[in-house]
RNA sequence: AGUCCUGUAGCUCAAUGGUGGAGCAUCUGUCUUACAAACAGAGGGUUGCAGGUUCAAAUCCUGCCAGGACUACCA
């Protein structure tokens, strides 16, 4: 059975264990949603990626955080539903084809639209595909089978009922409007596609001079050209340098068109010259002063960005040509009175990368406030979406307040094209602003209505325009289920359960979707929007396509595996929502973060390696059903040979078990993944892994049964929690194990990812326990603390003694003495009571050991113990009897000894059972010496001279090392001095903070009293310091 | 300009108002029979600055400073 163990190799390879596993679950169809699964609907719909996108970290990072999710609502008994796709990115398309055609010294026109549109498919078909396949290397539990894609059958139906619907409802309207132009694409852009950006440019200052010759006004632009089309010129109304001008006319430059001089609030008297050039079809401000003064409207652009005939000598130049003739002609005549350099924003086309031109033409829009106000109600009243992290309801809210409409049409083919007709017979033939249209599902049902209403002589011609991608964007979360048919998928899985997206799409997206989803639905699409940070890069800069500072996830992903970079992905967020940055060597290409999650990998790959060694022939089910039932029945107990270790680590299990799940609950996904890297590296490998260790090579069949059923047992759980965070080495492991050893592709499709996640035991939580442990491993700790410290090699053997007055403490370093013996390395372990105020020196077994003449020491140190325990016995009787007869320092300390001893172990069954595993514990650890071959530290049980020692304290736990062979007393002085100064300098801080009245007074009694006990401990730490000190 | 986020060890981040902790990195030892991609140990702090509230502030309030994001832009 565990033939094919030793071949594991000692590093783990995700490279082909992700590619086996990735292709298992897809083959077997492992997420594909069934309606008819009993559980409550979990599902998420993809944010679409761009079909000409490829594989960005932001991506990554994204689909680790859904993923996590995901697969965690599906082990936990939900029926989760991932539906993946991508959307048709018209402009992104459209941009990439041109330049393809430009090339070839072709342009669409060319082609023309059929053969464009059949290009476009093509280049779908064949390049499409690459984000989705690089999706698939994330190793994403999407359902592949419900993949869907804005321009399928499916949503381009949904799309026309949107389309069709709105405009019946008068939500959709067509109108001459001043629109954000990108003459790079030719098209018409929304507001939010455009992106501003800071550049150094100049401000032109021109003189206008009075038609009647007195003097002139002064005004200045960032675009000179556009004074080709000014009509007017602004002043403030209250600003008197110029109320006396207002009403009067001035004479426009190069044109000499006579322009008036208007009043309006808008003007700012306190910028510049106080007058402003107003130019209402190529500003947005000037369009509105505009039409509240009737001024006219005077293009002087073509679509291309050239200048039209409106621009008089300037015909047919480009924008940025004409500006630079303006200019020199302004300055020919005189009109130009000065330039200043000027840092302002220009607005960018995020696709085109053009400078966009605000343009006066005919649009489609949709009335945003009807639908913005269906969702505020939403909000308001339902508190429905609900935000993580909560303050972006802020943004969200007033993004919905404020929002304007939404010019939808795209002067592009690629895209959904608009259903409206029109009827050119009206208008000579010819497509015009003014020709009357008909909107239609079809060009039947178009063809009816136009006859309708013009009679059966109609031809009739389609809007060339196609749609907003995002408006079909917006139907995403229900066109995807199968709307507007009711589906079964929409009647299970609607409304989707949680929408996971980036801050920068709350307006893009997110608000179009609850628009639409309100008014064609009547509810909200998802129940919970999860907002994600951003992705920064070293320089802690966003990762951005212009920026050029972008991180390829796919090089991470080939250098150090899938799982270690969602999992460092993961493992960097900080509660829910805040960015993470990303190390990165852009010479090198290596990520320290990256490779420490890598790292962790290969940390639980060894640590499976040594579980599956260490099993032996077993099967699976058995060992651990076997250890369910043992700590069921007898739970603390030890009769099954489980003991304290075992105990502990179940505890530790199921306390991360229930940490991880209300982590994840709370979209802490981060504090998920790092609280398991600790339970991990730190609970299982570091301590039960070594802890097992002996028992694993010893003789007790009983005891060694146990570690492996525990081994088991947790390494199984450790892999159904991690699942979600690093599917593939856990489904890799995690096959082998419960194989029993083998690890063949399962042929009934059996995957981890589709097992229950743990659920937590609370029975199995033993805090108690888990603080003993803690006393334990900060002896053991402390101890090779010690060694180190005072030069002692690692492979060495040493004798310890452990000193307290607690008995809680003593009887914890008892249970776990073979633990501290074995992984402190310690060979002669003596724990031993200490009475207060006497914690050295005592008339117990001394702590005095010099390094020859051990055996003959050790026969007699044994016979001196035995004597030692029989003076017990006698003082005992003796000080009953003789106490007023025997005085003497020696005696009394024997005395107060034993009254202590009498109260402390001998009246109570428990505790005499104590007495008898301490002396136990004394007698192996000396008889163990005896078998010593060389010569080694050994206990001298004389009182004094005092030895050299290295000394630690842990909680009120003393705890002595002897030193061998010369001392660097100085050393051991300056180390004791340091430890006492802090413990001093605590000392003193708590008794300030407890003799201050206010403190006692006003402090909650928990704390003062948290205090004291804090305080005590350390002046127990503190004479504990100071006595080793003295005796140096 | 407005809104929001973030300033804690060299780096990345923790710490229900109760007196600052991890992981990487560094340094020192070790190839100890899963793992050197490891193990053991150590050092490292005026919590951006200045006030205020409080018995008590990294935490709450105010103002600055720095970085970042978003929105709107003044021609």
């Amino acid at each position: 059975m565990t033939a094919t163990i030793p071949a594991l190799p000692s590093q783990y390879d995700p490279t082909t264990t992700e590619a086996k596993w990735q292709k298992f679950w897809e083959e077997n169809q492992v997420f594909r949603a069934d309606p008819d699964h009993p559980g409550e609907p979990y599902c998420i719909v993809i944010p679409p990626p761009n079909v000409t996108g490829s594989l960005h970290m932001g991506h990554a990072f994204e689909h680790s955080l859904i993923d996590v999710l995901i697969r965690y609502h599906r082990m936990i008994g939900r029926n989760t539903l991932w539906l993946p796709g991508t959307d048709h990115a018209s402009i992104a398309v459209q941009t990439l084809l041109e330049k393809e055609l430009k090339a070839q010294g072709k342009n669409r026109y060319d082609v023309g639209r059929d053969a464009f549109l059949e290009r476009a498919w093509q280049w779908k078909e064949a390049s499409g595909g690459t984000i989705v396949g690089q999706l698939r290397r994330l190793g994403l539990s999407v359902d592949w089978t419900r993949e869907r894609f804005t321009m399928d059958e499916g949503l381009s139906s949904a799309v026309l009922e949107a389309f069709v619907t709105l405009y019946d409802e008068g939500l959709i309207y067509r109108g001459e409007y001043l629109v954000n132009w990108c003459p790079a694409s030719q098209s018409a852009v929304s507001d939010l596609e455009v992106e501003n950006q800071e550049v150094n440019g100049h401000l032109w200052h021109i003189r206008y001079p009075l038609t009647d010759g007195f003097g002139a006004i002064e005004v200045a632009t960032t675009r000179p050209e556009t004074m080709l089309g000014d009509t007017a010129v602004a002043v403030n109304p209250a600003d008197d340098r110029y109320k006396h001008l207002i009403g009067r006319t001035v004479l426009l430059p190069i044109l000499n068109r006579e322009i008036p001089i208007i009043a309006d609030e808008f003007v700012d008297a306190s910028f510049g010259t106080g007058c402003v050039k107003v130019t209402p079809a190529h500003d947005p401000n000037d369009f509105e002063m505009g039409k509240r003064h009737q001024l006219p409207f005077i293009n002087i652009m073509n679509k291309d960005g050239s200048l039209n005939e409106n621009a008089g000598p300037f015909q047919g130049q480009d924008r940025f040509v004409a500006r630079k003739n303006v200019v020199d002609q302004l300055a020919s005549i005189d009109a130009l009175v000065r330039v200043e350099e000027y840092r302002h924003t220009v607005p960018y086309s995020d696709r085109g990368k053009a400078p966009i031109e605000p343009l006066l033409s005919t649009q489609w829009f949709v009335k945003i406030r009807p639908m913005a106000d269906r969702a505020l109600e939403f909000l308001d009243q339902q508190t429905s979406p609900v935000f993580v992290p909560e303050r972006w309801t802020k943004v969200y809210r007033d993004w919905l307040v404020s929002l304007k409409d939404w010019c939808i049409s795209r002067q592009l083919w690629w895209g959904h094209q608009i259903p409206a007709w029109y009827v050119v017979s009206e208008t000579g033939g010819q497509l015009a602003d003014q020709t009357p249209f008909v909107v239609a599902r079809n060009e039947t049902e178009a063809r009816e209505k136009a006859i309708a209403q013009f009679g059966e002589k109609v031809d009739l011609v389609q809007d060339p325009d196609v749609l907003d991608t995002w408006f079909s964007a917006g139907l995403w979360p229900f066109s995807t289920l199968g709307w507007p048919h009711q589906t079964v998928d929409l009647e299970r899985y609607y409304p989707t359960t949680t929408l996971v997206t980036g801050f920068d799409i709350i307006f893009f997206w997110v608000a179009r979707m609850t628009m639409m989803a309100g008014h064609f639905t009547g509810q909200m699409p998802f129940q919970t929007v999860y907002i994600h940070g951003l992705v920064r890069d070293e320089n802690n800069k966003k990762m951005s396509k212009s920026a050029n500072n972008g991180i390829d996830p796919l090089l991470l992903i080939d250098r150090y595996g899938t799982d270690a970079l969602r999992y460092t992905l993961i493992k960097e967020v900080a509660g829910a929502g805040q960015d993470i940055r990303l190390e990165y060597n852009r010479k090198t290409d290596e990520s320290a973060s990256v490779e420490a999650s890598r790292n962790f990998t290969n940390k639980l790959w060894n640590a499976s390696r040594f579980v599956l060694m260490n099993l032996g022939d077993y099967d699976f089910l058995v060992l651990t059903a076997e250890l369910e039932k043992n700590l069921r029945s007898s739970k603390l107990r030890t009769q099954n040979s489980l003991e304290l270790a075992d105990f502990w680590i179940v505890s530790r299990f199921h306390q991360t078990v229930a940490q991880t799940r209300q982590h994840i609950d709370q979209y802490g996904l981060g504090e998920a993944a790092k609280g398991l890297y600790e339970f991990i590296w730190g609970d299982f490998c570091d301590w039960y892994i070594e802890l097992v260790k002996s028992r694993l090579q010893g003789e007790d069949a009983h005891s060694k049964q146990a570690a492996q059923q525990v081994l088991a047992y947790v390494l199984e759980g450790i892999l159904k929690l991690l699942h979600p965070f690093m599917p593939h080495i856990t489904e890799e492991i995690w096959q082998t194990l419960v194989q029993s050893g083998q690890a063949t592709l399962p042929t009934d499709g059996t995957t981890l990812a589709l097992q229950p996640y743990p659920i937590a035991d609370r029975d199995l939580i033993n805090a108690d326990l888990e603080q003993q442990f803690d006393l334990l491993i900060g002896t053991i700790r402390t101890i090779r603390n010690l060694r180190a410290d005072s030069d002692i090699k690692p492979g060495t053997k040493i004798s310890t003694v452990l000193q307290s007055e607690s008995d809680r403490e003593c009887q914890i370093l008892t249970a776990g003495a073979a633990y501290i013996k074995d992984l402190a390395k310690v060979e002669a372990l003596t724990i031993r009571p200490s009475t207060p105020g006497c914690t050295s020196g005592t008339a117990t077994v001394d702590s005095t050991f010099q390094p020859d003449n051990q055996r003959l020491l050790v026969i007699g140190g044994v016979g001196l113990g035995i004597i030692f325990v029989i003076k017990i016995i006698q003082a005992l009787l003796g000080a009953l009897d003789e106490l007023p007869l025997v005085p003497g320092f020696l005696q009394l300390v024997g005395f107060g000894y034993i009254l202590w001893f009498i109260y402390r172990y001998l009246l109570s069954e428990t505790t005499r059972e104590e007495l008898y595993q301490r002396y136990q514990a004394i007698v192996e650890s000396s008889l163990g010496q005896i078998s010593l071959a060389t010569p080694e530290p050994v206990p001298q049980l004389v009182a004094s001279p005092q030895p050299q020692m290295a000394a630690g304290v842990v909680g009120t736990v003393q705890v002595l090392i002897p030193l061998a062979g010369v001392v660097d007393v100085a050393a051991l002085r300056g180390k004791l001095e340091k430890d006492l100064a802090k413990i001093e300098a605590e000392v003193q801080s708590l008794s300030n903070r407890l003799g201050n009245p206010g403190f006692i007074n006003k402090a909650p009694a928990e704390v003062v009293q948290n205090t004291r006990t804090t305080l005590e401990e350390a002046e127990k730490q503190a004479t504990i310091l100071r006595d080793r000190l003295n005796q140096l």
